[in-house]
DNA sequence: GGCTGCTAAATGAATGTTCATTCACGCAGT
DNA sequence: ACTGCGTGAATGAACATTCATTTAGCAGCC
């Protein structure tokens, strides 16, 4: 097996995508080194090479990450109504978390995050970021100061990023619940945007 | 060290107490059977006695935790107004989590759930019991069947518990957010509930 | 083309450590 | 002597990390 390598990005990003599921497969301390190796189809040696620690790879994985929120948030920004084009991919993250993979990811992330510090680091500029772009598109919906918006609406913006995380972290239930929960954080969320938008008419 | 050993029951409650921050420490593949049995106070080969395997100490976990619980809740189904006493329990919890030390346990719990399936049954076993009691408490409260009350507040009882847990996980942000998001958590569980007590008026 | 040296990329065996699990033994009480 | 509770050294597997060695790619130069 030999991953292609374009340029030293490309590769450490298909490097990444490689050893992700093995983090959620055995966890963070699970995952030995020759693991990891092993899942990016190169040799414990090499693997050393690429990254040094098991940090690191959660540090290269927060990078990747923190560029697709950019992007998404970029797209947010051009759109007609930044609110609605917000709440359009929140949704959407929902429906794809609900369902998709990375779920133990985050599990295995936040749980790490308690004892080791350099993770708890990483996570911690994750949502931090992730905040800030959040309060950026509110001070555009509401005509507020950027510092006004980060007063009133901070606890706002991380109250959306928990129902996400608890989202894509909560077990799965007995089938029948999980598209009505699904259904009550969605109403959620749509329920804070809406005092943010009540905001924006008031002033 | 020694553990007083009363009955049997009470030795292996104090041992569970005494693992608990181990596991919250190291994390659950990170804690080591010789760190587990020297936090207990004993031998190695005598820990093995009591807990065969780390899936048993989760059990036992969960058997405490829901002994606690059942407490709770019968004191719930005591008070004059149940939905109320409901109310307080939960809000104290938060504020117990918030500031208490067993958000990390939960973290791990809900991460190694994800990959031993042994663990997945056993807190999924808790959150099965607890919605049990809420929807008896919704049950009582409406004056509505179990059976009604199952389908219609499954996901109600699910949503509260998913707060609950984001709670007592979600990273300690910067400290000024931290009692704003706090009180967007009992908002959101008082909406919740409000919509359970107003199914009650409307029969 | 063919040859030579140079460097980055990659290998996998070796080292010392830690881990889970077992087991032979001790020390009560009865 | 037997039984139940307790010990901690012993065993073998797995682990993180290092490193001597091999391979691949590429420049220049004949």
């Amino acid at each position: 097996m030999q991953l292609p390598a374009n340029s030293p990005d490309q590769r450490s990003d298909a490097i990444l995508q490689s050893i992700r599921g093995m983090f959620a497969e055995k966890g963070f301390d699970g995952a030995s080194m020759q693991d990891l190796a092993r899942a990016a189809g190169m040799s414990v040696g090499n693997f050393y090479r690429y990254f040094p620690s098991k940090a690191a790879i959660v540090e290269a994985i927060v990078n990747r990450d923190l560029n697709e929120v950019a992007q998404d948030f970029s797209e947010i920004m051009g759109a007609p109504d930044q609110l609605v084009a917000l709440r359009g991919k929140l949704h959407e993250r929902i429906n794809l978390d609900l369902c998709g993979d990375d779920g133990p990811l985050w599990a295995e992330m936040t749980a790490a995050a308690f004892r080791k510090p350099e993770i708890a680091q990483a996570t911690q500029r994750m949502e931090t970021e992730i905040s800030r772009f959040m309060l950026a598109v509110f001070a555009r919906v509401t005509g507020q100061s950027d510092a006004e918006v980060a007063q009133r609406f901070s606890a706002h913006a991380g109250f959306i990023m928990l129902l996400i995380k608890s989202a894509a972290t909560s077990v799965k239930m007995p089938v029948a619940d999980e598209s009505a929960l699904r259904e009550m954080i969605l109403r959620a969320i749509d329920g804070v945007l809406s005092e943010i938008a009540d905001s924006a008419v008031k002033g």
